[in-house]
DNA sequence: CAGTGGTCTAGACCACGTG
DNA sequence: ACGTGGTCTAGACCACTGG
């Protein structure tokens, strides 16, 4: 437990104010925390934390030279296995696309999102790299997002789009971009990633405190 | 541009402390920045950021039921290839473990780190489940760390202590701890561990503003 | 130069926890 | 009842920016 607000003002010769922002710079890096009514006290602070960036294919590969629209299809839930995910009631728009570096089909990228009728699917957007940021976007502030990442086998359309054996297994890339307030999904993006070229570097994080306001 | 401070203290009836405090919460969220001398400006939050927790063996695996020490051996850089990592001029020592999962062999775990002669491994704590959190504790707010995780082929030593054929792919799982002020590796972990064993979940930061300070 | 954000102060009222 | 942290105010001085 640190010293009252009040005696550290004294101590330090500072105002209250004062005092707590410097209180407050310590607790929003981990180090202290405050119980109303009873005092500041010392944390340890997590440093098993770690961040990383994702956003698509072209961060992860230093080199996309193409990518191919495979196709666009419109399904059930059902059909996909996915009722666990989405509403059964729901269609799906799935994009396939194959994503080539250095003139070798490297991964496989399936993109679902339910079906609204009057927002079509803009075909100019089906190549850009990153079509689920294109969704994203239209929800703005309003999404979180989980990743998943696992070495299984892929299914079979899968690995004969890049040329492997049947049971090699293959990195599997799972996206998930929820509607925060009441966690129904917005979309799935599955990237299937051949297991050489992916590799995940992540950090204990820094605080960045340019630009800030306190 | 938002509105200068002034002009929103006036449309808000409050004080200027007040009003940054206000600012100052958007901007921790990432949803503006400030500029001195120009003004408070709107960002769009990177959404693109996602975290997930790391400490140990255990915190992965859902049970780990037995681990079993192989060695503790003091080595030289070069002689392990670390030469990129470490020091030439530090020896290292070096702690092999096994780990077991429902009486399989599921993962060997490497530690590396530099041999100061006054600070004897402690023998007792070799058996944690995580030893390089005893090294971590002694450099207390000092360090910073980064994982690297891929897929690769693993050394035949590790191979042989878990049972799989010579070109098995398995999960590589790199952990270095650093000191924050001057780079300096501390501890290099090495986890290699089944392929089927292990997967991460990473998820958007959501900020948990509890017994913070404002 | 006037306007902007960055920092600080002294004093006030409140809700909460403890005895 | 008293001390704690949580919030707010009105006013001050500074450094930086731009015309």
């Amino acid at each position: 437990m640190l010293k009252s607000e009040s005696e550290l003002m004294k101590e330090y010769n500072v105002s209250r104010m004062t005092l707590r922002k410097s209180l407050s710079l310590l607790s929003n890096e981990g180090y202290i925390y405050s119980v109303p009514g009873k005092g500041n006290f010392v944390r340890q602070p997590d440093t098993d934390i770690y961040q990383f960036r994702f956003d698509d294919v072209s961060s992860i590969i230093p080199q996309v030279d193409d990518i191919k629209l495979l196709s666009v299809t419109i399904e059930s839930p059902s059909h996909e296995g996915l009722d666990n995910i989405f509403l059964k009631s729901e269609q799906l728009v799935r994009i396939d696309r194959l994503i080539y570096s250095n003139n070798e089909a490297i991964a496989v990228e399936l993109v679902y999102t339910p079906y609204i009728p009057n927002r079509p699917v803009v075909e100019d957007k089906l190549n850009f790299a990153n079509y689920s940021k294109v969704i994203e976007m239209k929800y703005a502030f309003a999404i979180k997002k989980e990743v998943q990442i696992r070495v299984s086998t892929a299914p079979q359309y899968i690995t004969k789009k890049l040329i492997l054996k049947k049971d090699d297994p293959i990195f599997c890339i799972e996206k998930r971009i929820l509607n925060k307030e009441n966690n129904n999904p917005l979309t799935l993006c599955i990237l299937y990633i051949k297991k050489e070229h992916f590799h995940l570097t992540a950090k204990t994080p820094e605080d960045d405190q340019s630009k800030k306001i306190f």
